[in-house]
DNA sequence: GCAAATACGAGACGCAGCGGTTCGTAAAAA
DNA sequence: TTTTTACGAACCGCTGCGTCTCGTATTTGC
């Protein structure tokens, strides 16, 4: 994600001091806030030049995305429990856990923030986070489409729906999760259904 | 939302500052976004003092929240249609509307991140805004109850997946909203559900 | 072993924007 | 008419950005 150098002579990167940098800036986040957080500072408190950070990631935010991966276990576990149901169960249980990691929600937060205010590192977000837990999630879903038992609604909204409210709790309430509402969004998701007036279809702006 | 003032002498606050002020800030936030918003630029162009803007304003946030109630009608239509069917797709589609407003998703997208950043921003914005709209879609769901038509679900969870999903896709994908969209997330919320499942309720932790 | 190449920690620089202050002036109430 | 408040404009010190330049350390190619 960082490693766009391919040196063949001189001195080589030092891992120390990356840690260093990833440690203090995931510390630094979680303990002052990331309107705190400064290439100054994290220079810093990881006892390295400006220049050391500057020379590997193009945004302090970058460096808080890198962090948060080597910080936080992110793999989501896509092992097959049999059902999608149980599936999806299991994909919540495991992001409400990572959420209560101590600074993850934070770091999240922040990386969300900067990514409205600076489309470059928008992108970046989206191939190194996002889109790779919207991917698991689609695992999960096209194995229950082969084993049949998928919601009868179609897989982007499920997406939607499920990192939709995860966002939305973590970013406008920060209420904090319980079991009932782990219970309560996948039986929303994994219920058969049926459309009380199948003729309001498309288009039927008034009653 | 901004008058703790209740001057009894003296020359009284300008109109015509303020709205040059609040205007600058929604166009400027609109056109070079909300990374390039700063007060010195605010004040320049609405042809003001800084002092103008920092007497009446206490960050630029709130400067654009202001801005986005007045230059964008924020009213939801509660008008009552029927059922929580009709009531639920007006309410969405009045949220679509809003959001194709030029600049509304913008300043909505900064706000959110700047609330992220800021607590005490969070809390106006969520007083000035988000608690509204969730009252808006409070009152949909309570009338459904009167009327027996609710859906089958908490109504908390109703409005996290409505909000969940249009602040998640404003905020992460940006994909625009169909006819379709609309369609789905009304049915998924207002269809009568059948649990495979009955007996896994709270605490089956695993299959 | 030596030279070239590269990364390192440290610190300097100019710049932009913040948040606050001080002007002299304008308007409105007592 | 005096007092009070808001106004536009300009200035201040401060912080952090992003770049650059040191002298030094480490690694590869010759």
């Amino acid at each position: 994600m960082t490693e766009p150098h391919a040196p063949r002579r001189g001195r080589k990167r030092s891992e120390q001091s990356r840690l260093a940098i990833l440690t203090a800036t995931f510390e630094l986040t979680r303990d002052e806030g990331y309107r705190a957080l400064t290439v100054e500072g994290i220079a810093a408190r990881a006892g390295v030049g400006k220049q050391t950070v500057y020379r590997w990631w193009p945004t302090k935010a970058d460096v808080l995305l890198e962090a948060l991966a080597t910080k936080a276990e992110l793999h989501v576990s896509v092992a097959d429990r049999g059902s999608f149901r149980a599936d999806l169960e299991q994909f919540l249980r495991d992001s409400f856990a990572l959420l209560g990691v101590p600074g993850v929600a934070q770091a999240l937060r922040s990386l969300m923030a900067e990514a409205q205010v600076d489309s470059q590192f928008a992108s970046r977000f989206r191939e190194g986070f996002l889109d790779r837990r919207r991917a698991a999630l689609a695992e999960l879903l096209q194995r229950a489409r082969r084993r049949g038992d998928a919601p009868p609604v179609a897989d982007e909204l499920v997406a939607d729906v499920v990192f939709g409210v995860i966002w939305y709790r973590v970013l406008a309430t920060n209420r904090p999760w319980g079991e009932a509402d782990l219970v309560a969004l996948r039986d929303l998701l994994t219920s058969t259904f049926t459309n009380p007036d199948p003729s309001s279809r498309i288009g039927s702006t008034h009653v």
